[in-house]
DNA sequence: GGGTATGATTATCG
DNA sequence: CGATAATCATACCC
């Protein structure tokens, strides 16, 4: 590296001055009274004392309008760029503070200083290095990837879809026959928030990279004036990154939340309640009615039922649950329906046997728990 | 929009 | 564990 020799020969008039003479107003006039050479050293560490507590903007917006813009804007080269030579700006020092980058950048001594700066810099970045080298996966974020991936958002465009419905279909409790107009919708919004999902995540990626471009170029400016090594870089890329996926992570999470919501909301039956279909409770209303005097279905006659009605056995339970308490609570509300199916089974059984002409009493066979339906016009028995 | 119907859930009991 | 009673939350209808 020939920063290294320069270094070396820089030191030779530097080191000791370096370290000494700042800030020791005796010493500075000391040098003041020895010569050119040391007052332009410390010049030039006021210099840069005063550029390093400037911020970033300030300097740029200081510097950027000025009359070299050739010097400083129109290369890309990253270091050699203004230390070309000591003669170089050879006159009195300008100590105009607007132009202060400018003269340091071209003073005859920078790359001198530039050489402490390096070996300041190897220093401490040595102490520097390894601090926060790789940062393991973060469990948080692997844990929201997975759930991605096997919700099917962050996973490739098409399979991604069927795998969220058959999730959805195992997690619906075994009955995929009637729910599918529920799976299209819940697979269409499952899609728009996987294309919101990947969009962000394009601005996110798109902002990042046009960020770390953005510093880069400044670390490439500033490493003409600062020894800046590849490594850094590197190291604030690396930083950078960091953050953006902290913001991913937040993404992440947010859209997790959406899909959880968004599963709860059609998975969880009680929030989007539908009614069974009319066939459905009309099969169910049927053996209750027709079982009024002991409307307990057996396991296997609930089995039964839930085949037929395309819902599950627990949902016949409810049903039933629910009609019996109901009923009982107002056997007057439900007379005109218990008729109904009475007749109605009366008509199949007459037209299963086929017989008989009279239409007999409807078949209720009863025997206790509930009271038949009987034909009081309005109401209670 | 309000009232009712209805499927699901919860607490309690035996 | 299943039944019941009360309650919740939504669907549905006017």
């Amino acid at each position: 590296m020939d920063d290294q020799t320069r270094m070396m020969t820089g030191l030779t008039g530097l080191g000791g001055l370096a370290q000494a003479d700042v800030g020791d107003p005796d010493s500075v006039r000391k040098q003041q009274s020895l010569g050119q050479p040391q007052q332009d050293i410390g010049d030039i560490l006021q210099q840069i004392m005063a550029i390093t507590d400037e911020s970033l903007d300030e300097a740029q917006a200081r510097c950027w309008p000025e009359e070299s813009p050739a010097h400083w804007g129109g290369s890309d080269e990253p270091t050699e760029g203004g230390r070309a030579g000591g003669g170089m700006a050879g006159g009195g020092l300008p100590l105009n503070f607007q132009h202060r980058k400018h003269a340091l950048n071209c003073h005859r001594m920078k790359p001198a200083l530039f050489s402490v700066l390096c070996e300041i810099k190897e220093k401490t970045v040595l102490s520097i290095r390894g601090v926060q080298e790789e940062d393991p996966p973060d469990p948080q974020i692997m844990r929201l990837d997975n759930m991605l991936l096997a919700e099917g958002v962050s996973g490739p465009e098409k399979g991604g879809g069927s795998a969220a419905a058959a999730a959805a279909a195992a997690a619906a409790g075994g009955s995929p026959t009637d729910s599918s107009i529920e799976h299209s919708d819940y697979r269409a919004k499952l899609a728009q928030i996987r294309q919101i999902y990947h969009s962000e995540l394009e601005k996110y990626e798109q902002a990042c990279s046009e960020f770390t471009n953005h510093v880069m170029n400044l670390l490439r400016e500033q490493s003409r004036t600062r020894p800046i090594s590849p490594k850094e870089i590197e190291r604030m890329v690396a930083i950078i990154h960091r953050k953006f996926s902290s913001i991913q992570m937040q993404l992440k999470q947010s859209t997790c939340e959406a899909v959880m919501i968004l599963r709860s909301r059609f998975l969880d039956a009680r929030r989007k309640r539908r009614n069974f279909n009319k066939q459905a409770t009309e099969v169910l209303n049927e053996y209750f009615y027709s079982h009024l005097s002991n409307p307990y279905p057996s396991e296997e006659a609930k089995e039964e039922l839930a085949k037929k009605c395309g819902i599950t056995v627990s949902q016949v339970s409810n049903w039933f649950g629910n009609k019996r308490i109901r009923y009982k609570k107002n056997i007057g509300k439900f007379q005109e329906e218990a008729n109904l199916y009475a007749v109605k089974t009366a008509v199949d059984a007459a037209n299963v046997s086929a017989q008989a002409s009279q239409a007999n009493s409807p078949a209720t066979p009863n025997s206790g728990g509930y009271p038949a339906p009987c034909y009081t016009p309005d109401g209670r028995l």
